[in-house]
DNA sequence: ACCCTAGCTGACCGATCGGCCAGTTCTGAC
DNA sequence: GTCAGAACTGGCCGATCGGTCAGCTAGGGT
């Protein structure tokens, strides 16, 4: 079957995007999206040059969404740009879901592994402790995500010595939940 | 040169984390492990039975220190059950700050692209935006922590539809901010 | 009916990967 | 000094990767 140009060019950027963000970019081979658009190797690099510029087209939107924000914080200050600034973030990450978790890839296929206990039902504990009696859904949002931004804060660079940060990371985190942080 | 059994196994651990957590599982090979630790790659695999061997073998304290949280959150509920998770959390992420980096690979190697804008300046720009006129360490950390973690919660699952979403994530970065939320 | 071209493909290439093996070197016990 | 075994290595293998190429095919314009 032979589709149109743009077609077949959309349907392997959906391919590709699904798969990028289940398997990551290196987890990804051309054959893996040239099956999932049904359709051979050989023609994906018919419609991209090569494997790099499929993710250049899917991240390039991102991009002009991040320049937008940058420009639209340069002329602001104070509360009107925490604002602005809390905004973008959520916008940016709504819009480009999908694309934001190719930047996480191997989070799923790393976190099962043998060695290492039954992850979902931690973390469903987790939750569940942290929410306490509040079965609200965005309470376990809230939940999930102080988990998660515990462990990127500490994974990325950061000043703060190991004890301060420590007690940083503890009373922020109660303090996203709504918590006394006495 | 011929070092001892242990003495090796550890120096190759200590590669391999490091290695795995600057560009990944996938993106680490057996060559680079072996010419980081200061051995042949056949050495390697005299050490160790196989790659995902030296992966396992990093991740099992994290496992064990995951089970020993479970069992510990088993015994407790109410205020103390979430304190003791937040606490869990913490130290799991400070202890394995390397291992839990491995997870989120990728992250460096795919944000420095040229479709994208400069990120760490964007970075910059968005923590100074959120922190406003104070520049305490600490504030810096949770503006970070904030930014991740609205990635991080619309890159995963979640029940609510995306309207309610987007006002609960800029409700909950204010709030992880210390700052009014209207 | 003819043809030209966009769309597509199977077969192949070089590079790199994880892993294997025969054989060499080192070292401590005697 | 001898020697057995632990430690180590160069070279090789099959599999898989991204990418190339010559050629096939469908279909709209004339």
């Amino acid at each position: 079957m032979t589709r149109s140009a743009t077609t077949m060019h959309a349907e392997i950027l959906e391919s590709a995007v699904r798969l990028f963000a289940a398997h990551g970019f290196r987890g990804t081979s051309l054959q893996d999206i040239a099956s999932d658009a049904g359709c051979s190797k050989a023609s994906l690099l018919y419609h991209f040059t090569n494997k790099d510029a499929i993710l250049t087209e899917l991240l390039s939107p991102v991009g002009r969404e991040m320049a937008e924000l940058e420009g639209r914080l340069a002329a602001l200050d104070g509360e009107d740009a925490a604002r602005a600034a809390v905004a973008g973030l959520v916008d940016l990450s709504l819009h480009f879901r999908r694309q934001v978790k190719i930047l996480l890839q191997d989070v799923d296929s790393l976190i099962n592994r043998p060695e290492l206990p039954d992850v979902d039902a931690l973390t469903e504990r987790l939750v569940d402790a942290l929410t306490g009696r509040s079965p609200a859904p965005q309470a376990r949002v809230w939940a999930w995500m102080a988990m998660v931004g515990i462990f990127l804060t500490s994974a990325g660079e950061h000043a703060l010595p190991d004890p301060e940060l420590r007690a940083e990371l503890t009373r922020g985190a109660l303090r996203t939940l709504g918590r006394q942080t006495d």
